[in-house]
DNA sequence: AGATATTTGTTCGTATGTATT
DNA sequence: TAATACATACGAACAAATATC
């Protein structure tokens, strides 16, 4: 709808001589482009590798190569048996992330680059979240707070209420209407989810983070019954700022305890 | 430890028969684990096809899907030739645009949810690379600026310009030590080069936002050259509420003049 | 610059696994 | 259960690309 699936570089141009781009590359790139051009939505079928074989006058390997090259874009899946074959999907998020996470690994990602973006995303979710969460949204909201309204019992609860925290704000992004904006602010709670460093931190116990947090998040639900996006903002910025605060001197204390070892 | 490693209540007990996991996934997986056991590098060489099938016991055929598929993850890079084979390398900004473009290519992205994201985050990135940026960063900025800094002569040096005003911002943002942050940010004005709308909208002549964007950007570098953090986030925020003003108003205009047609 | 060796790229034929009917 | 239709996997041979001498 918005814009074209993209091909990669060197699509373009073909030079007539020399073949430059590998077979497989163009069958998939091909596809791709038909894919588009038919408008095929998800769970429409293509060929089959037979049809393909035949229409691009190419073997089975390379054939399967290109939709290889798909279904680990996320752009088809494929399927076994009668009727089966490569059928059109959505890249889930999930998928996304994780490809998106393998551009980030190389890169050094720290706590702080997270948190600035945070502090400035998560009210802006929140706000918009507001606007289309129904009694639903909010029953899930609660029922995501019930798992961390108390003191955990062991160190396995305890990580499950960190995890559920995080969840808390997963679910308030789902019910925004800006796909890019929601996705965005999900990569910033998986990469805390995955983090090296955040595993450390989140093994510590922290009782006053725990229930300043649940307070911050029954204020922000009140907050968006009430319709008040700027005290949801409000609210969402402060709750950032702390908690901020609170991983980075967790993530030093953690550092230090490893110095001293 | 004394006692024997247990298997989960719920795990799945290998059924010896069936195999659950593509060949081909399991032996990209493989792989995938053995570069991050060996802490591969960028240039370090993967086995050579004739090695990974001896080493995982599978045809030339599923060893090459299952490199396909760490290629088309960026991953890898593979090379003909003598000494040639499967080469680690660092996954391309391009290459992770692309993808994360394929994501979002379902759902709906409108201009105003690009500047819902630009508005916050063009002035957080502008203030991070003030910080980092050289006198060779200004030169690049003075010289982007140049592109633009006259009325055009065609359609397609107007369309040029358009290209070069985000350039400047692609720029600022090359001069960020936050990777998440700059590649938001720059990922946000590739929409803006690829969305269809935006090709409309930026083929109208727009002769107000063109100076008032420069009078904007020089601005901007003068508030980074005085480190005036407070100054330069003022000023990109006063640039993107503009330029969000006027993006949603001739994407307005493009969208009635496409009615009355 | 050209020949050669090495390694990936592609093809074909065949057999097996798997889901539908 | 059996037949069918499709993907999945194997193996051998040939073609194309590229580094090295």
């Amino acid at each position: 709808m918005s814009h074209e699936i993209t091909s990669e570089p060197g699509s373009v141009v073909s030079k007539p001589k020399s073949r430059l781009r590998k077979r497989t590359d163009e069958i998939a790139d091909a596809i791709k482009l038909t894919m588009i051009q038919h408008g095929l939505e998800p769970g429409d079928r293509l060929p089959q590798e037979k049809e393909l074989m035949a229409q691009y006058a190419a073997s089975k390997g390379t054939v399967r190569e290109a939709l290889k090259s798909l279904e680990v874009q996320g752009l088809v899946r494929i399927r076994t048996g009668p009727g089966g074959g490569a059928f059109v999907e959505r890249m889930s998020e999930r998928r996304a992330m994780s490809l998106l996470g393998n551009y980030l690994f190389a890169k050094k990602v720290t706590i702080a680059d997270i948190y600035a973006l945070r502090k400035v995303l998560e009210p802006l979710v929140a706000v918009s979240a507001m606007r289309h969460i129904d009694d639903a949204g909010f029953r899930r909201l609660e029922d995501t707070i019930a798992i961390y309204d108390h003191e955990p019992n062991d160190a396995q609860e305890r990580w499950d209420q960190r995890m559920a925290e995080l969840d808390f704000h997963s679910v308030v992004a789902e019910y925004s209407d800006n796909a890019l904006l929601a996705f965005q602010v999900r990569f910033l709670q998986r990469l805390l989810k995955d983090l090296a460093v955040c595993h450390d931190i989140y093994r510590q116990p922290q009782p006053v983070l725990r229930q300043r947090g649940i307070a911050f998040q029954r204020d922000l639900i009140d907050a968006m019954r009430a319709g008040d996006a700027t005290k949801v903002n409000a609210i969402m910025a402060e709750h950032m700022a702390l908690a901020e605060q609170q991983m980075l001197a967790l993530e030093a204390e953690v550092a230090n305890r490893f110095i001293e070892v």
